[in-house]
DNA sequence: ACATTTCTCACGGAAAACCATGATATTCAA
DNA sequence: TTGAATATCATGGTTTTCCGTGAGAAATGT
């Protein structure tokens, strides 16, 4: 029996994912999550109840990416599965360098998904699972323009610099977001030719687009 | 019994929903389709088979805006439920004006889906109905900046206005737009601005955001 | 055929974004 | 404690966006 967390802000897709797992012979889900936060907090206090987490790359108060990577840290022997309806290369590469267990669109039908969880939790060669109708998206990739501090796999943003992405798509320009954070302007455009760097975005509009596929807005 | 027809681009999504459907007494999902033009397909070869159509915004070939148009064009008799992980103000005003009979954010639940479908199926009197757990998001209409022009309901982009956007969210220049459309930047200029007009958007990043919720992306 | 919308273009100017480069202070994990 | 990463700021310049305004041509629908 695998025993699954399903976490996703969308209820109507959670019930419905939920609902196909759960009629799957060899499968039951234990605990549903609408945030990050509230899959990593079940977790941390039940240890051993889960083998297999699947979390929506989008999520409110915590994506699933951050989640990823407090989960791997509290309980290394559970295995994830990040979910998103985009995919973007540069999450997916990502995705794979925190450890984990495997991408799956969800453009991919349940069987797919039911597959992936299969193999997975019959895995043990740590190798990284990728699942999708239409293939990695590397259109964004197609700007990469990383400085050569960044060449080799800057790939996360830090903090401060996803506060700032999330003031960007907020509309908020450089001028405002220098004095919401109470620091000059010069210092906003260093972080946005940073992110720009490190997502190899061409501009804002790469970046909002980025930040949707991200799970940041 | 309500006969349904159901049209979403993310296979995940659109199996877990059609399994809650199905298992509820008195509905059944004849139609499942990956496109808004699927669905008019659909419909418009079998006039009297769908008694309500469920459409994802966001679609690729044809959104499900557009997919509404036409099918209250074909088959007025039918009724249309709007389906969206965003929830923007000024898209959810448009789905009313064209006569879709309900807009259900992806947050809500499937008990409240299927409460409106049989309130949808028993009702006549073309009432509009909303229904998500955290209502519509009108952060965007905060900058609003209606020109004279457009104060009263232009709530809709043209063709071109439309291709317009969708080549700004891939990151195209205003130039690079007009060479492409062998039109001169003032052109292009000038429609971006009537955009911004329309949507009420303060700038690009506004926009990219708006393209998402509408399904333009 | 006529009115409305849509698409086209132009000019001038202000604001914001974007680029290259270099430098110092702070924070944090090894 | 000592690098490495992060966060801060600066200068000067180019490009692009954004705004207001006006107006003619083409397409569309009634």
């Amino acid at each position: 029996m695998i025993r699954l967390l399903v976490a996703d802000d969308h209820q109507m897709f959670r019930e419905g994912i939920c609902k196909l797992l759960s009629s799957t012979k060899g499968m039951r889900v234990i605990k549903e999550s609408h945030s990050g936060s509230e899959a990593v907090n079940f977790i941390k206090s039940n240890h051993d109840e889960i083998d297999i987490a699947l979390l929506d790359i989008s999520m409110p108060e915590m994506d699933g990416i951050e989640a990823s990577k407090l989960i791997k840290s509290i309980a290394p022997k559970s295995k994830i599965i990040l979910l998103s309806m985009h995919n973007n290369g540069r999450i997916i590469e990502t995705a794979s360098k925190i450890g984990v267990d495997a991408f799956v669109a969800k453009d991919a039908c349940h069987e797919q998904l039911i597959e992936v969880i299969s193999t997975v939790h019959n895995n043990n060669n740590n190798s990284f699972i990728y699942r999708s109708n239409k293939g990695p998206n590397r259109d964004s990739s197609l700007h990469q323009n990383y400085s050569s501090k960044h060449v080799q796999g800057v790939l996360e943003l830090t903090k401060k610099e996803k506060a700032i992405v999330r003031l960007i798509c907020k509309e908020h320009t450089t001028k405002e977001i220098a004095d919401a954070l109470h620091v000059s302007v010069n210092t906003i455009e260093t972080h946005r030719r940073n992110i720009f760097s490190k997502t190899g975005c061409k501009n804002v509009v790469g970046l909002v687009n980025f930040a949707h596929a991200a799970g940041l807005v």
